[in-house]
DNA sequence: TCCATTTGACCGTA
DNA sequence: TACGGTCAAATGGA
């Protein structure tokens, strides 16, 4: 996948990644000192600022990493490629046997997107901040209810790869979990992405943060998964400590890993021919424990390269 | 007539 | 081979 651009825009982005996680890192920081020492303290900013802040600062280096992944790109480029198949197909034909023959003719019309960057979150309402049309609904074996399926409804206009699956808590019917895949490319300026109006910080910070879900503590991520978000907030203070102990351990692991991204770049830059599309965040992280459990990135091809470039 | 949703069938993955 | 994700024709509402 020739992206001539793609280093010079690495880099600008790079800057602006490291940048920001380096600010949510330190105000993380103040967060948790501030946890410990629970103190009017009139000069430094509130545990909620902060916490408005540290939010900010992922979903801006969230929003910068997805912009920048090619697997977008190629990805919007292999659906658009797809669709025209599809819509040949469509066309051509009319009547009864239409309906055999196209479904035979579906074959290879879409690729199930392997590992994509997903996460969950429990709510009371299925809508956020993006317009989202159904595409379909199934039964779910050992589940109660159907799963919904749901696409952005940019996906065709401007290639926005991002979908959501819905599906209705079984002990408690009035909650719907949503699990989103994928990041949106759309380019909805009046919708920022991944803001939840309706929740609180930490609400939102499950949203935002899969990757720092990831580093809450075991025993807690099944809690912040399954469980309804009163009972995230009814955390102790403890917890919000081991939260934000969380938040800036995976600050200082992915300023590591962005520092030797950075020294390794020329590597990065060169792309290999002939690899398999694979996993490319997996492999790229798997010597760390940061790496699996964060960033999580699936360039779906288009950033192609693997752990071996750096070895 | 257009657009969103429903629903049955197809297809990829484990 | 079963299950779950996606497609697209059919359907219904505005």
């Amino acid at each position: 996948m020739g992206t001539p651009n793609w280093p010079e825009k690495l880099s600008t982005t790079r800057k602006k990644v490291i940048r920001e996680l380096v600010e949510g890192q330190d105000y993380a920081t103040q967060l948790k000192s501030l946890l410990h020492r629970p103190t009017e303290d009139h000069e430094s900013l509130s545990t909620e600022e902060l916490v408005s802040k540290i939010l900010r600062s992922f979903s801006e280096t969230l929003s910068v990493l997805s912009s920048c992944e090619p697997g977008e790109v190629s990805q919007s480029q292999a659906v658009s490629h797809a669709d025209s198949h599809c819509d040949v197909r469509r066309s051509e034909d009319s009547g009864e046997s239409r309906k055999r023959l196209a479904a035979k003719d579906r074959r290879g019309c879409y690729k199930r997107r392997k590992t994509s960057h997903t996460w969950a979150i429990v709510s009371h309402t299925t809508d956020d901040d993006h317009e989202w049309r159904k595409y379909g609904q199934k039964e779910i074996l050992n589940a109660k209810y159907p799963r919904s399926y749901f696409r952005c409804t940019r996906k065709y206009d401007q290639g926005c790869g991002a979908t959501k699956q819905v599906q209705r808590m079984e002990d408690d019917p009035q909650m719907f979990q949503t699990t989103y895949i994928g990041h949106h490319t759309c380019r909805d300026i009046l919708k920022a992405p991944q803001i939840i109006t309706d929740s609180d910080p930490w609400e939102t910070f499950l949203v935002n943060s899969d990757t720092m879900m990831m580093n809450i503590p075991a025993g807690k991520q099944d809690r912040a998964l399954s469980s309804s978000t009163t009972t995230i907030k009814q955390e102790s203070l403890e917890s919000l400590s081991d939260l934000t102990d969380s938040i800036s351990s995976f600050g200082t692991n992915l300023w590591s890993e962005l520092k030797a991204f950075e020294f390794l770049e020329p590597a990065v830059m060169s792309p290999k021919t002939g690899s398999d599309n694979g996993d490319v965040g997996s492999t790229m992280y798997s010597c760390t424990d940061t790496c699996s459990l964060s960033l999580d990135m699936d360039f779906e091809g288009g950033f192609d390269f693997d752990g071996s470039e750096f070895l």
